[in-house]
DNA sequence: CTTAATCCCTACTTATTTAGTATGAATTAT
DNA sequence: ATAATTCATACTAAATAAGTAGGGATTAAG
């Protein structure tokens, strides 16, 4: 499984500010009531998005978060990334320092490598826009 | 992280057994010592694969495993959906019993049952021929 | 200028999955 | 008979995922 729920959540919770962004500010209370998820679990999502320069906020009484972009502009591989840390879809691609030993000359890397490839070009290539629009098929 | 250590070994050992081919049954005795894996971790995932109809194999001293088909018969989908169970990246398409109540109206099903479709279709179309011949990418 | 709603921060808890270990029975060539 | 093997099952430890909990900081609204 590469996409845990911290991913998914803050997918439909960036769709949600999508969806209210005649609205202004929306809090966090509200998406996380329409989206059926913890407002506290959701809440620990947002220090990465913001740091990714996804969302204005707006502190104390009637805040509440925006999206900082055109729709357009966000991809479900930023997205994702900001949240789930990395895609790849096996240990050996994580840039951690714990490379693995056999990388030199591991058979299999090759196609875990490309299939890192494909599984990134596809989601750096769908928008928040495109998921509304429901252009992704 | 799609894939754990139990597809990536199980990929690993069959390409052990394919190189090895000429050798008659190969004990996995030999393979795990050769690929610097556990025996009786190896030793667990070899009832999938045997179940999968992928390898033969031969009980008692000097029995071992041998492939049961053409290289260019085995596909990564197939290898990795023995071990792993399923490869689909996001727990809303495991096709087990508790089905997402969302479902019906979830906007990001879509994308998830394409990056699905994407992932499947690579590793459907690589064999072990392919990865001995190095034509993976 | 007080209050209530909100974002923000950090720690804790629980369940699940991953990655093994451990023990030993059944089988069979030597 | 023996030793090397597969086969079966149970257990364990570590990591990750998923969420709870409590409260501080900020600020619009009354």
């Amino acid at each position: 499984m590469v996409i845990s729920t911290r991913g998914r959540y803050a997918l439909r919770l960036l769709l949600d500010l999508a969806e209210h962004a005649d609205e202004g500010f929306v809090s966090l209370k509200d998406i996380a009531w329409r989206q059926d998820i913890s407002l506290k679990y959701v809440e620990q999502l947002m220090p990465q998005l913001i740091a990714a320069g996804m969302l204005d906020t707006a502190r104390g009484k009637s805040g509440g978060y925006r999206l900082s972009r055109p729709v357009g502009e966000y991809s479900l591989g930023e997205i994702l990334r900001a949240t789930e840390g990395s895609l790849a879809p096996v240990k050996c691609l994580s840039t951690d320092e714990n490379l693995c030993p056999r990388k030199e000359k591991c058979e299999t890397l090759p196609v875990w490598t490309e299939l890192d490839r494909i599984i990134s070009d596809y989601l750096d290539g769908v928008t928040l826009k495109d998921i509304i629009e429901q252009k992704n098929q």
